[in-house]
DNA sequence: TATAAAACCTACCAACTAAGTAGACTAATA
DNA sequence: TATTAGTCTACTTAGTTGGTAGGTTTTATA
């Protein structure tokens, strides 16, 4: 499951890629829009700056906003951005990937399988993007 | 991802998928085999048995054994009784339902693009049964 | 029928993570 | 220079994960 923290994030995104023609937003109104707590709003916003997915400007008139173009940033990137691995297993994983102990990997039924599941998610993770969080 | 105890009962699993025609086997053997800690394997078998996937015997000669055809259990089965919900929302469990509070399941993106990431995984976890975990 | 083998059950615990809060600091603008 | 608004550091609180301890019950067999 979505962590609390990556579904706000998703919220937060989606509000602001609707408004991405209005200028700079205020946290405290997509917090208020979304139900977003205020405080943990701000971290997430912070951390999707740091990572270049947002902008922001300070003082009065300031807020935030796209630094990307929404249609340019992958679902799969925000999940592992602020959640982690998307896969089901760390030895099947691609940008989490830790090694099996006690398994080959070459020949271990489990790992074929959740590759498999991994294939099929990013599928779609990799395909989505911010824009289809718009109206 | 999966948690540490479901992929110990996908070992154990396949230790007994493997070993299905020795008769009972016992909880110290799939530990030491399978490197998993005995008393944590106890509780992972009862869940199991609990569930009519696994049957056992006390006493001497006792162990654990499978109740159904492994090729008849599917993965997505196991994941479900000892981690829960596969999907990435509650909005989109199957299973595990829970309505979205301040966001319509009607038109919303992260609904959308979650039902079809659901929809892949479950393409392969349903079709996958514990057989295939057998060398 | 005693005894040993084996699963079963109840309770507990330490470490970690998720989710959120508090409050001071910095920068921009009017 | 007062106000606005984002930034940063640190904390808290509740729940989950990954176990462990120790006793109870059931069964086969000598």
């Amino acid at each position: 499951m979505l962590t609390k923290k990556s579904q706000y994030a998703f919220k937060a995104l989606g509000y602001l890629a609707d408004k991405q023609q209005d200028g700079p937003v205020l946290i405290s109104e997509i917090a208020k829009k979304k139900r977003i707590p205020l405080k943990f709003l701000e971290n997430i916003l912070l951390e999707l700056k740091k990572a270049d997915i947002l902008e922001s400007k300070k003082g009065k008139g300031g807020g935030y906003f796209f630094k990307k173009d929404p249609a340019d940033v992958k679902m799969a990137t925000v999940i592992r951005l602020i959640d982690g691995p998307i896969s089901m297993l760390p030895c099947v994983s691609l940008y989490f990937y830790e090694r099996c102990k006690n398994c080959d990997e070459k020949h271990c039924g489990l790992n074929d399988v959740m590759k498999q599941v991994r294939d099929a998610t990013l599928q779609v993770l990799e395909n989505r993007t911010l824009k289809d969080l718009q109206d």
